[in-house]
DNA sequence: TCCGGTCTGTGCGCCATCGCACATAAGACC
DNA sequence: GGTCTTATGTGCGATGGCGCACAGACCGGA
């Protein structure tokens, strides 16, 4: 089966280095399930219902719009969760969550969650230091978005996508990048035609690959990198 | 006492609420202490030696220098914590805490903070929704940067010091100003400049004055008055 | 095979901010 | 009162991104 196939390939890494019992003890509060490219699991203030654990999917999540522009504040694959407040006890969120890369993933309900927090010490932990990270990432993106240009911010981006998307292919047409970088569609064509004509990736109406990765990462601010530091030093 | 006097007029607002059983037993982990200006209480990377809860007087967190610069990200007075990494049961920060406006906190070591909050579960819940409220802030602060301009940024500063100050006056000069805003001196004399003509504040040689509030209000973009709502719906 | 929608590319004037350089002003210290 | 330091004000060309308008390119369905 794909789904089992998938699930055995790429674990979540938050789950994945729990001690054996508990990770059991999580995935039994879970249930398997596939998500469908721009499916929305959250609008702003709206409840959560369901925590997510991805495996081989992934997330954006998008500030309301401000004077008619929302901006993607975090990236969310394998490497984190979804429904991030419920650690903290709170049921809501303020952030749209889309699905921006269609696959598996392991799901628990709302009501379910904070025992399967209670019953595991160091689900708790690892939890606490991701919401840590996150914070910090999101600091981090305060600064970057002020201070560097577009075609850097879009080579990071690249780069983040290709981690999370465990591929270096993925679907992003330059409307919707704009609208996730918050910049015009036409800033976008811009930067990325000009990353292609360096050779770092190749795309034609949404289908994006990453030809030169470490092209890339030269062409990104230093941003990423220093994102991933932090992940590691708390989380790795 | 001056001290007592101060403590006395403004407690720290996540302390003020919680029963009293726990506001004292609070407090009796706690000591008073008054801080200096400019005092730096945390550089990024190191252990966090204090929880702070300030009472009258307030700070600055801004972001390790990207690209020799560096961004205020976070405005904490009366309303807020100082150590927030500890709730989620980590000692280090990454940020640079600097005291930019002098006056009375509550103290509390950083060994010390655990046992208090394993003693209340009204301080864990109300820390909790407080970080949630504070990460909401921070990522609302991303667009904020990116899609408004520096008047309106100005504006909203200025606004949420008086706030934290308890006071239409207090100090700040353009050049100190550009480092916490990610701008060039010049420029924040250009914004400053013009406020001053719509006789909005006056201001000279580092000694800010608040004279129309509401016109700063206007003036600023709607994200000072967004985050504060933020504010009161999980925490007023 | 043609048509309509979606995606990408280009041109143009505008504006906020940048970087740099220099000018003035207001305390501070002697 | 003179001198030094800090704070503020001004000028100028460069640049990254904006808003708008329109052109071409590709794809799928009738």
């Amino acid at each position: 089966m794909q789904l089992e196939k998938n699930t055995a390939l790429f674990d979540n890494r938050l789950l994945a280095s729990l001690p054996d019992k508990d990770h059991r003890q999580v995935l039994r509060c879970c249930e398997s399930v596939e998500l469908a490219l721009d499916e929305v699991i959250n609008e702003p203030g709206e409840q959560i219902r369901y925590v997510y654990f991805p495996t081989d999917c992934f997330f954006s999540l998008v500030t309301p719009p401000i004077d008619h522009a929302g901006l993607e504040v975090r990236l969310v694959g394998s490497e984190g969760m979804i429904g991030t407040p419920l650690v903290l006890g709170i049921d809501v969120t303020l952030l749209r969550t889309v699905v921006r890369g269609a696959g598996p993933a392991w799901r628990m309900t709302a009501e379910r969650f904070p025992e399967a927090l209670g019953q595991s010490e160091a689900l708790q932990t690892r939890l606490n230091r991701y919401l840590f990270v996150l914070t910090n990432q999101v600091e981090q993106m305060v600064a970057c978005t002020r201070f560097h240009v577009l075609e850097a911010r879009l080579a990071r981006w690249l780069l983040m996508t290709q981690d999370r998307a465990h591929s270096d292919h993925f679907h992003a047409t330059h409307e919707f990048l704009a609208l996730l970088l918050g910049v015009r569609r036409v800033g976008v064509t811009k930067a990325a035609t000009a990353l292609q004509q360096r050779n770092l990736i190749h795309y034609s109406r949404g289908d994006i690959r990453v030809l030169d990765r470490a092209g890339l990462q030269a062409a990104a601010c230093g941003c990423y990198g220093d994102s991933e530091a932090i992940y590691e030093r708390f989380l790795g």
